[in-house]
RNA sequence: GCCCCCGUAGCUCAGCGGAUCAGAGCGAGGGACUUCUAAUCCCUAGGUCGCAGGUUCGAAUCCUGCCGGGGGCGCCA
C-alpha cells in the first residue's frame, strides 16, 4: 500500500450482538480517508456493491455507527456454509499457516534433579497445546526437552543422593526432598559410587520419572536433548571456535567472555570462568547452535519467568552465531502461585517442599489439569488454589465442555447411524426457510474455528482455544435447549439439518479439546 | 537502580494489531427435571476497565509519568 493508505488492518468481524448483523466490516472507515469521502457515504457505496455481487446470499446490509457496514446473510448462505464445512470433516479448521514452517519448540526442560512441579506442569500443558495448535495450523513442529544433566546443581544432586544412601542429611545447598531417599535406595551401591557415576544414574532415573509424568499428562516431546552430550560430542568446543572466528570472544581476568553487549545485552557474559569451568550459558549457546544447524525455520523456547533476564543475552548470543533474530522466539511463562486454602505453598526443589504434577493429576484428573493450566494467558500469573481446584472439579469448565460433547454423542446415538449418514450426504441447501436463532448462533460459532486456530497459533496463545471450546459448548447448550433434533419436525425444524449441525458441533468441540490435550468422551 | 508481568463486576480472569468491548466463569439470590444426558438451563451484578496526562474524529485497547502487587537482575542453572 502506498503512503496515505490506511494503516489499520481491514477486518471482517462478528458483531457483539446478533441484531447488528452476521458480519461487519470497518472497511469504510479505513477507506474514507484515502478516498476523501465520508465513512458513511463510502459504506453506502460499498453496501450497494456487495448487494449486487452477493445477490440472494445477502439478505441485507446496514450502515451503522460512524461507518460500519453490517451484513445480514440469507438462510441459504448459512445452509451452504454448513454443508461445505461439514464436508471438510475432522480436518475442518486445519491448515492455513502463512507460510508453513519447520519449527522446534523447546519446553519444560526442568532440571532432572526432582519430580516435575505444578509450575513445570504449566509449561508442559502450554507447550504441548501450542505444539498441537501450531501443527494443526499447518506447521511442522517438533517438541524438545533440554536436559541440564551437568554442572554444579547436578554435583549437589549426586552429593545429596550419596548422603541419603549413607543415612546422612544432604549438604546445606543440597536437595532435601524425600524422593532423594527413595532414589538413594534404588541406586545400588549409591553410598560408595563415584560422584560422577552416581550423578549419571540419578539423572537417568529422574528423567525416566519425568517422562512417566509427562506421559500421564499426555504431553509428548519428540526428543530429550542432553546438555552433557554437547560436551562429549565436542559441540561446545566447536561453538566456541565459531564464536572466536566471528570475533565475538575476548579474555579478561582469566575468564572467557562473549560480547553480547554488541547485540543489545546490558553487558558481556562469561562463557568460561576463571577457574576453567564452562558456564551453563556456554552450553546453552552450543545447544542453540546445534538447533540452528538442524535447519529449522523457527526456534521457540518456552522459558520460566525466572529466566526472563536471560532472554536478551540468549538472543544476543544467537545473533553472535549469525542467527536471524526474527527466527528465534523466547516465550516467557509467568508463574503459577499455588495456594492451599489461601496459604501460599512454597515450591523449591532443594527445599523439597512442593506439590508435584503427579499429585495434581491424582487430585483433579488429567483433563482438568490440562484445561486449568492453559485456561489463562501464559503472560499472566496463575493463581491456583488446590483446595478450590479439588472442590471445583465438578463445576470445572472442562466438564462443561466435555458434557456438551457427550450430549451430542448421545443425540447422534439416538438418531441412529442411518439418519446420521443421511444427514452427512444430504444437500443442506435443499430446504429453505429461516434458521432458528440458536441454530444460527451455533453455526456461526462453529464457522469461527479456523480463525480461532489461526489466532491461537499466531499469538502462541492456547488459552484462546480453551475459551473458544467453552463458547462453542455454550452455544450448543442453547441450541439443545431451543431446538429438538430427533423429531425436529414436531416443532417445525429440519431434522436432517439439525443432525448435521450436531455432527459438526461434535467435531469442532472434539477438535478444540484435542488441541488442548483433553479427552472428548462419548458419554459421561 | 535496571528489567519483566499484573492492576477490568465480591472472587479468578477474557478482551488489549483502537470504533458495534464493558465481558465469561465462579460465588450469592430466585426459578426450571412426564422433554434427544439437570455434570444442564433460565432470570438477577449496574464495575471511575489502578491514577493522571497525551495521540486519535474515536482508547480498557497505543504513548508518557505516577501509585499498588508479584517476579527477575551471579564468573548458579
Amino acid at each position: 500500500m502506498r503512503s496515505g493508505a490506511p494503516t489499520a488492518p481491514a477486518r471482517l468481524d462478528r458483531p457483539p450482538r446478533a441484531e447488528l448483523g452476521d458480519y461487519s466490516t470497518n472497511l469504510p472507515l479505513l477507506l474514507a480517508g484515502s478516498i476523501g469521502d465520508s465513512p458513511r457515504a463510502v459504506a453506502e457505496r460499498l453496501g450497494a456493491l456487495l448487494s449486487e455481487r452477493l445477490g440472494a446470499d445477502l439478505e441485507r446490509v446496514e450502515v451503522a455507527g460512524p461507518g460500519f457496514l453490517n451484513l445480514f446473510m440469507a438462510a441459504t448462505w448459512w445452509r451452504r456454509a454448513a454443508g461445505d464445512t461439514l464436508k471438510a470433516g475432522a480436518s475442518f479448521g486445519a491448515g492455513g499457516a502463512q507460510p508453513p514452517e519447520r519449527m522446534l519448540l523447546e519446553f519444560v526442560s526442568a532440571n532432572p534433579t526432582g519430580p516435575l512441579t505444578v509450575a513445570s506442569g504449566r509449561h508442559a500443558a502450554y507447550g504441548d497445546s501450542l505444539a498441537r495448535i501450531l501443527g494443526f495450523h499447518g506447521h511442522a513442529v517438533e517438541g524438545e526437552y533440554y536436559v541440564n544433566d551437568q554442572g554444579g546443581q547436578i554435583d549437589r544432586f549426586a552429593e545429596s543422593i550419596r548422603a541419603r544412601a549413607r543415612g546422612e542429611e544432604p549438604p546445606e545447598d543440597g536437595y532435601k526432598g524425600a524422593y532423594v531417599i527413595e532414589l538413594a535406595r534404588r541406586i545400588e551401591g549409591a553410598d560408595e559410587l563415584e560422584l560422577d557415576e552416581l550423578a549419571r544414574l540419578g539423572v537417568a532415573s529422574m528423567v525416566e520419572e519425568i517422562q512417566a509424568t509427562l506421559d500421564r499428562a499426555h504431553v509428548s516431546h519428540e526428543r530429550f536433548f542432553s546438555e552433557r552430550s554437547l560436551h562429549e560430542s565436542g559441540a561446545l568446543d566447536r561453538t566456541l571456535g565459531l564464536l572466536e572466528e566471528r570475533g565475538a570472544l575476548y579474555r579478561h581476568e582469566h575468564a572467557l567472555w562473549l560480547r553480547t553487549s554488541a547485540y543489545g545485552d546490558d553487558k558481556d557474559r562469561v562463557l568460561r570462568r576463571s577457574n576453567g569451568e564452562l558456564t551453563y550459558f556456554a552450553s546453552d549457546i552450543a545447544y542453540h547452535e546445534e538447533k540452528r544447524a538442524r535447519g529449522f525455520d523457527r526456534l521457540i523456547d518456552v522459558l520460566g519467568a525466572d529466566h526472563h533476564g536471560y532472554v536478551r543475552r540468549m538472543l544476543a548470543a544467537w545473533q553472535a552465531l549469525g542467527g536471524d533474530p526474527e527466527r528465534f522466539e523466547l516465550v516467557i511463562m509467568q508463574l503459577v502461585n499455588l495456594l492451599e486454602r489461601g496459604q501460599r505453598v512454597q515450591m523449591s526443589k532443594r527445599g523439597g517442599e512442593f506439590v508435584t504434577l503427579d499429585e495434581l493429576i491424582e487430585d483433579i484428573g488429567v483433563d482438568a489439569v490440562r484445561f486449568f493450566l492453559v485456561q489463562r494467558s501464559h503472560e499472566t500469573t496463575l493463581d491456583l488454589d488446590l483446595a478450590l481446584a479439588r472442590a471445583q472439579s465438578q463445576d470445572n469448565p472442562v466438564y462443561y465442555v466435555q458434557y456438551a460433547h457427550a450430549r451430542i454423542a448421545s443425540i447422534l446415538r439416538n438418531a441412529g447411524a442411518e439418519r446420521v449418514r443421511e444427514a452427512l450426504d444430504a444437500n443442506l441447501t435443499r430446504s429453505s426457510g429461516d434458521l432458528h436463532p440458536s441454530e444460527l448462533g451455533l453455526l456461526k460459532r462453529l464457522l469461527e474455528l479456523p480463525a480461532e486456530v489461526a489466532v491461537a497459533a499466531e499469538r502462541r496463545a492456547p488459552h484462546r482455544i480453551a475459551a473458544y471450546a467453552h463458547e462453542a459448548a455454550q452455544d450448543f447448550s442453547a441450541f439443545y435447549r431451543d431446538c429438538r433434533v430427533v423429531g425436529a419436525a414436531e416443532d417445525g425444524g429440519d431434522e436432517i439439518f439439525r443432525i448435521a449441525l450436531c455432527v459438526h458441533a461434535g467435531r469442532v468441540i472434539a477438535t478444540a479439546l484435542e488441541l488442548l490435550g483433553v479427552s472428548a468422551p462419548e458419554q459421561m
